[in-house]
DNA sequence: ATGGTCGTGTGACGA
């Protein structure tokens, strides 16, 4: 029996309308290391995770953004916000080391209208995050990037791509900001082990989207090159998107295997 | 072409 360690990253819509989600997930998939992005909220319910056994550490604000990282190995915070904007006050990023692992939890700005402000601060936001991931490499220091990174890479991550040629995820500006990063080095988890098309982990909740299977693939996994050797599947489960009162989003989830000194179970 | 759905916090706004 091989030992692993599984970690998941969801964008739950609010942690408020979904703790009970949060928490079947929890119980019925057993991730060692859960990633949430738009928490939607100030509050965040740390003692319901702790009385289930999982530390837990969220960045908030009001109605807004959010992320969390909900761990079973206990949590050392090493950034609350992304490098290169004092002036950046939005909930969007958690680093922490993990059982001697980093991992990042990001929540990508949307970038809608485009253009405009919104897609600028998108921008500039994916040039600092290329800019602080390409210390990380310089510095050696193994990392995975998890979260809801807004961005569709490819014609086989959305159902109809003449639909999303002038939307902020799929602009050709967009795509290219996110390749940066893989040429930094990094790995695609789930294109690892799959090139299969509509491998979707979100579907719009008007115009029937999920029961037509009208997804996006947004949510991924970036993998430095120490992890990706350590990755043994990644994978969508898109149960808890049937799930009563769902998310509109649904989890990603990869296994790795410990490597000493990273990720020992004790 | 338009409207269709959620969640926050209680009026728009974001997605």
């Amino acid at each position: 029996m091989e030992e692993s360690v599984k970690i998941s990253s969801w964008n739950v819509n609010s942690i408020k309308a979904r703790l009970d989600h949060v928490k079947r997930y929890l119980q019925e998939q057993e991730p060692d290391i859960l990633m949430l992005q738009e928490l939607k909220g100030l509050d965040f319910p740390y003692m319901e995770f702790e009385a289930i056994g999982y530390h837990s550490h969220a960045v908030t604000q009001k109605a807004y953004n959010g992320v969390a990282i909900i761990s079973r190995f206990p949590i050392n915070i090493v950034l609350e916000h992304l490098p290169g904007d004092k002036n950046d006050e939005q909930a969007r990023y958690l680093e922490a080391d993990i059982s001697g692992l980093r991992i990042i939890n990001i929540y990508l700005p949307n970038g809608n209208p485009a253009p405009g402000p919104k897609y600028d601060y998108k921008l500039a936001w994916m040039q600092r995050l290329y800019t602080h991931l390409k210390s990380l490499r310089d510095s050696n220091i193994p990392f995975l990037v998890g979260g809801d990174f807004n961005v569709i890479l490819d014609d086989k991550d959305c159902y109809n791509p003449e639909d999303w040629e002038k939307d902020a995820l799929f602009l050709p500006q967009t795509k290219a900001a996110f390749r940066s990063l893989l040429h930094l080095g990094l790995y695609d988890a789930l294109r690892m082990t799959s090139q299969a098309p509509e491998q979707y982990t979100f579907w719009d909740y008007q115009r029937g989207s999920w029961q037509n299977n009208e997804g996006l693939r947004i949510d991924h996994f970036l993998l430095s090159p120490f992890v990706a050797d350590m990755m043994q599947e990644c994978h969508i489960d898109t149960t808890p998107r049937n799930w009563d009162k769902p998310s509109d989003h649904t989890p990603i989830s990869l296994k790795l295997t410990p490597h000493p000194p990273f990720l020992q179970k004790s």
